[in-house]
DNA sequence: CTCATCAAGTCATCAGATGATTTGATGCAT
DNA sequence: ATGCATCAAATCATCTGATGACTTGATGAG
């Protein structure tokens, strides 16, 4: 275990112990050395060592238990997996949640279950234009339109990511995108909709490809001009 | 913002500020109350609330710097997504893993590069057999040749999360699953390398989902056993 | 052998003090 | 008035010492 800079002492006890667990100097499940011990293996006071152990916890690599001691909950730490995606820009990030709509409209036309189609249904009718209620409300309506098609895919885990990106890429536009993207019409929206609900894959995925095309190449557009 | 319960007070007055942050409280980039102001607010010693900010800011919803104070860094919160999906089940994670992978097969198809092309040959030529080094070894040199092809399609963020689903899976299999699942033969491998080589995106699609099909049908017949 | 009791070990929290850094105010020289 | 060096206040970073709460294995009575 290595000693350590002197500010951002916190950082770099925690970035000294992650390193010790991920290299698998514990076991999972194995305790750690109490907090005296780690206050003189990494030399810093007992206050530092709590708060880097406190952030190992946060990251799922740790579990602390009163009276007992400090145990490995992980040796493989993938919490900085999100943040990477979201420096990969724009582009990528809407590429990808592209790719996630189009396989889980796939899977939707398999598997959708009358409520989600009476749910897609409804949202699609709900959607109406930007004149009902502005702009904001507008796109909320188109998000949890498209988000009901992800969720008809039954596939947790991708709706998990769809909303990931979602959020991410709202958050980028906010603050970098001047111009606005364009935006489908009904027909294509509709499009969609009837290939899940006549069960047909390959036309599911095909139209939401082709919803999606046009939008991405305007994103290029504006991210190179 | 809320007093608190006894035990778990740093637990507590993290998820506390943690609300205080995506109310909206503080704009972004806003300086939050100082720790001793923090104190009072929340009523715990200084140490917790400094255990509390640091696990924020290792969230990415605060930033702290010294001699001028704490602010907020983001005021949405996407860190718990990826413990989300973990919770979702090695099903529906390798099924999102598939669909990446035929997605980027797709833009592999489209966006390959000499170097691309180059990479996944050898790593074809290298798979070998699990006779050539034992299991593990060959489990390596697999998710190798698999991870070119999503390499090839350019797209980080993909490729980020494709990584993630393979620990995820990996750690997943290796702790609950018991029985193999089916390999796929060499014929199945470069047939997608060559659809790929070939620039064709429909045909490199269909190649990956055609090999899936059969892992993921037997993991369901694992899983429901 | 069983079970209640207890003491040691460990994390949780608090309190107070000092150091390091940033930042705006002050005042001087130009 | 302007530019600049200096300084003091504010703030986070770290250390030290002490007390409380909880867990766990040892102890000893029955």
């Amino acid at each position: 275990m290595q000693p350590i800079n002197r500010t951002n002492l916190t950082e770099s006890a925690a970035e000294s112990l992650r390193t010790e667990i991920l290299s698998g100097r514990w076991a999972v499940g194995e305790r750690i050395p109490n907090e005296t011990a780690l206050t003189e293996l990494l030399a810093v006071s007992r206050g530092t060592v709590r708060e880097a152990v406190r952030v190992l916890i946060s990251k799922g690599l740790l579990d602390a238990r009163q009276g007992s001691g400090t145990y490995v909950r992980s040796t493989v730490d993938t919490s900085g997996a999100l943040d990477r995606v979201k420096r990969t820009g724009l582009r990528d990030q809407w590429e990808a949640r592209a790719a996630l709509d189009v396989e889980a409209a796939r899977l939707a036309a398999l598997r959708h279950t009358p409520e989600d189609l009476e749910r897609m249904f409804k949202l699609l009718g709900a959607r109406g234009t930007v004149a009902d209620g502005g702009r904001d409300a507008f796109g909320q309506r188109d998000i949890a339109f498209h988000r009901s098609i992800v969720e008809a895919s039954g596939n947790k885990a991708i709706v998990e990511l769809y909303d990931f990106f979602t959020s991410a890429i709202l958050e980028t536009i906010h603050s970098t995108l001047r111009g606005d993207l364009p935006e489908p019409d009904d027909r294509a929206h509709a499009a969609i909709v009837e290939a899940i609900a006549s069960g047909d894959p390959d036309q599911a995925a095909a139209s939401v490809r082709a919803f999606m095309a046009p939008v991405l190449a305007e994103l290029d557009r504006l991210l190179t001009q």
